[in-house]
DNA sequence: TGAATGATTTACT
DNA sequence: GTAAATCATTCAA
């Protein structure tokens, strides 16, 4: 499927479809990266390249929200088909945005947690309180969110269709790291199951390194 | 109906 | 480096 021309050159854009989506979340996790995310809502472009993700599996994953299959209002669109968005609400502040993947009653979702601003920064810069060339902008799952104008009302929304969606990017070399901020998941905490692009300076943060070279 | 908590960000030391 | 902010969601009662 073609999508007109979002990010400045002539080059034509292949809008990512259910099939991509509908595999399992740690191949759509890793290839995610490199992809550009897209927010059109007909009036205001905006566009980021995605720069690292995390996967969610549940029913096993503990660190995922739908884990033990645990099926509420919030989780109920991780139940679904691929391809729809999860957005959840946390501390009290920040949403995340997540797209889903895999088979529907196969609850898995990719958390986009850091793209690098292709398009539309003078906006996101507005929306986050930052100067246009902050790394800022949208460097983390919540800030990403803020400069995208994401929130509740983007829940469910399908992403093969519609305002919000994802386009084919240049391939990029991909390292892994354990996954942020779910420590109370205890082993599923340590799996490497964060993806993030080598030496972008827009990832939300460095990994600790593991082993004496800093390898992953 | 109430209590606990979180897939984070920000400000401050 | 640490800590506070802040409320929707969830679960227990």
């Amino acid at each position: 499927m073609e999508t007109r021309c979002i990010y400045g050159n002539a080059a034509r854009h292949r809008r990512l479809g259910r099939d991509f989506f509908a595999r399992g979340v740690l191949d759509v996790a890793k290839e995610l990266v490199g992809a550009v995310l897209v927010h059109d809502d007909g009036r205001r472009v905006l566009a980021g390249r995605v720069v690292e993700t995390e996967a969610y599996r549940g029913p096993e994953d503990r660190a995922a929200h739908s884990y033990g299959g645990r099926r509420t209002p919030r989780t109920e669109v991780m139940f679904g088909r691929a391809g729809h968005a999860y957005l959840f609400f946390v501390y009290g502040k920040h949403w995340n945005f997540n797209v889903v993947t895999g088979q529907p009653d196969e609850p898995q979702a990719v958390l986009i947690r850091a793209v690098e601003p292709v398009v539309g920064q003078a906006l996101m810069a507005t929306r986050r309180g930052r100067p246009e060339e902050s790394l800022e902008l949208t460097n983390g799952p919540g800030k990403l969110c803020q400069a995208f104008g994401f929130d509740r009302r983007s829940y469910g929304l399908d992403l093969c269709r519609g305002a919000i969606f994802f386009v084919e990017g240049a391939p990029t070399r991909v390292l892994r790291s354990a996954r942020i901020g779910v420590d109370y998941a205890g082993s599923w905490a340590q799996r490497p199951w964060r993806f993030f692009e080598a030496d972008s300076p827009w990832v939300s943060r460095c990994p600790r390194p593991r082993g004496r070279l800093g390898r992953q």
